[in-house]
DNA sequence: ATGAAAGCGCTAACAC
DNA sequence: GTGTTAGCGCTTTCAT
């Protein structure tokens, strides 16, 4: 009993079996292991008939290429890393849905690497373990720069950016600024001029978002003719905790603000949690915006900007198709935020038209 | 200017490029591959002499073994698959970070995939794209029975379940049913006794749980003494939308209930929204208590069972680790739930030592 | 303790 | 069109 032929056999037996060749595809089908090989990977110069066979027999085998042996030949692993430093916040999830969503149609697998502290991401700039691994990187929510940077262009692979930035590479984003601007626009628009921040410091982390609401919040407020108070700018740690902590640090100020202008969802709505135990009502006595349209600030009833997360990833996943084509991606693209009205905004006490029913 | 040597110079120039193989590691250090090879994989019979000097050089040249090629010779991939039927819940967001962890740990690389609705479900157990490419799969939060499982045993590698359950294979899982009377017995010992149940139904998904906290709720309530109602069962679908709907359902009742005990906190954070919208108040109308401890539950105030969710992420790592080592990972492990008390349930109004002052 | 050599399964030149 | 032949980079007997 050769060796092929107890392959065969087995095959039969377990007609998925991981263990089939392409030698026993080629064997079945009469043809070398060249001509299986290009009839599989849809090479021109192959006769259809031909062709139909090899198909036909892979197909009964359930034969599978062997990524691996396929990588060593070809050079390419049909390997994608992605890297991310959170998986159990929303907005990481739902970009890296959208990734896998884009990359699986395509054929290609997702490596998944987290680097949620700075030391993980010492350790991963350090050590590099997606080397001789994948095709791409992705890089979700992170900036990278210096050091980093150049660890990771040491592995000469594309690279791309969703959610922040690497410079130099193709990148997919939201435009922070303009998004900060719609919320504290929303505020000054329904008559609040004591506006509040409550601002997400993560040292090392999403880099420009941050800022760019910041200076988006001053942005607004200077062109409505209303000077800062650096007293109402929280800056606090993200989450929700740390936007609780920030309104209470509000609420001790003198003249607390008649409105919160709060960095991301989960922050607003601890800022919402704080007012309520402090006996305020929202939006009654004091309003709160955030930015995310996170799945729980509808109910919540919260007002916010909503970001795009999954269709970032999405077109993170197109613009890596592009790239592995070897195609331009351009130098990126921005995606647009939209105001979300809901019931935690509302005009300023006194400039109210009429008291509140509810 | 012969080979070895353009990649020992191209070595030299880019310290830690991506292409230094064994060889020349090996030839570096004075020995043959096969040496290297031992000397790198921790082999016995390697003079310590060597095996220092091997280690060295493949340190200088920033060397890293080409996973793929190692595979090819050698049988593993250093690879495991993780199926998730969602990306973008906490939840299971929460289990891949604690599995990606424990691999990580262990160097072992992990290969997404997502199986959202019926159709990818289909294609998932159809093509069995991960053949050929991982040691073990694990499967989160999935009940994989019949022609699936069949699918997912035919690959040969070795499996397991978190937050699920696959017939014959390790498990980490919670006692769903523990869970529900935790939940339900709180709101008994509260005084309660017209309590309404808000059901995920999720068909094809994570199988035995939802039935086993249904279960709990009567079986909480038949130990108390009260007949079950079943127009206080609203069955919906699991998340926010469905725990609004299910609670607007049962408030329409003649009788409504004084507590609700919904599936899940989302579901739970959906009926809070749905009463404060009637005008009623949480908990002084109605109690409402869920199961997850989300993070955002503690923002909402809400009473909840906590399941671990990255507990049992790092736990399904642990046991893949072992059956890749080869152990038997026994039958599985389940993991404690807890009760945390929060501010979204109290005494039914009648029983009430005094009125809440908030 | 170390080296030589035979593959692992596949692809890509290069012939025919 | 199709077959032949080299490897891809590594691990692993089998010698020595």
């Amino acid at each position: 009993m050769w060796k092929g032929f107890r392959r065969t056999y087995a095959v039969a037996v377990r007609s998925a079996s991981t263990s089939v060749t392409l030698a026993d595809v080629a064997r079945l089908a009469g043809v070398s292991s060249a001509t299986a090989s290009r009839a599989l990977s849809d090479h021109p110069h192959v006769a259809a008939a031909t062709r139909a066979r090899v198909l036909r027999v892979a197909d009964e085998l359930a034969y599978v290429v062997s990524p691996d042996a396929s990588r060593l030949a070809a050079g390419s692993t049909g390997r994608v890393a992605v890297v991310v430093p959170h998986l159990s916040r929303w907005f990481f999830g739902a970009v890296l849905e959208g990734l896998e969503a884009a990359l699986r149609e395509a054929g290609i697998d997702l490596l998944l690497y987290r680097v949620g502290d700075a030391t993980q991401r010492r350790a991963f700039f350090d050590r590099l373990p997606v080397r001789r691994k994948v095709d791409a990187i992705v890089v979700v929510g992170l900036a990278v720069e210096g050091w980093e940077r150049e660890r990771l262009e040491l592995m000469g692979v594309d690279i791309v950016a969703a959610g922040g930035q690497v410079a130099g590479h193709p990148f997919v984003r939201i435009d922070d600024h303009g998004a900060g601007r719609q919320a504290v626009d929303h505020l000054i628009h329904l008559g609040h001029r004591r506006i509040g921040m409550i601002a997400a410091v993560d040292p090392d982390r999403c880099g420009r978002g941050p800022e760019a609401r910041s200076a988006a919040y001053r942005d607004a407020l200077a062109d409505a003719g209303v000077e800062v108070d650096e007293e109402l700018v929280a800056a606090v740690d993200p989450g929700g905790a740390g936007g609780a902590r920030g309104m209470a640090r509000l609420l001790g100020l003198r003249e607390p603000p008649t409105a919160v202008f709060a960095h991301s969802d989960e922050a607003a709505l601890g800022a919402v949690r704080t007012l309520r135990r402090a006996g305020l009502r929202v939006p009654d006595d004091a309003s709160v915006v955030g930015i995310d349209d996170h799945p729980l600030a509808d109910l919540a009833d919260l007002t916010t900007v909503g970001r795009p997360a999954r269709e970032q990833g999405v077109a993170a996943g197109a613009m890596v198709r592009a790239v592995l084509r070897g195609e331009e991606a351009g130098p990126g693209i921005t995606l647009p935020t939209q105001l979300v009205l809901r019931g935690s905004t509302a005009p300023p006490r006194g400039r109210r038209r009429r008291p509140r029913s509810d």
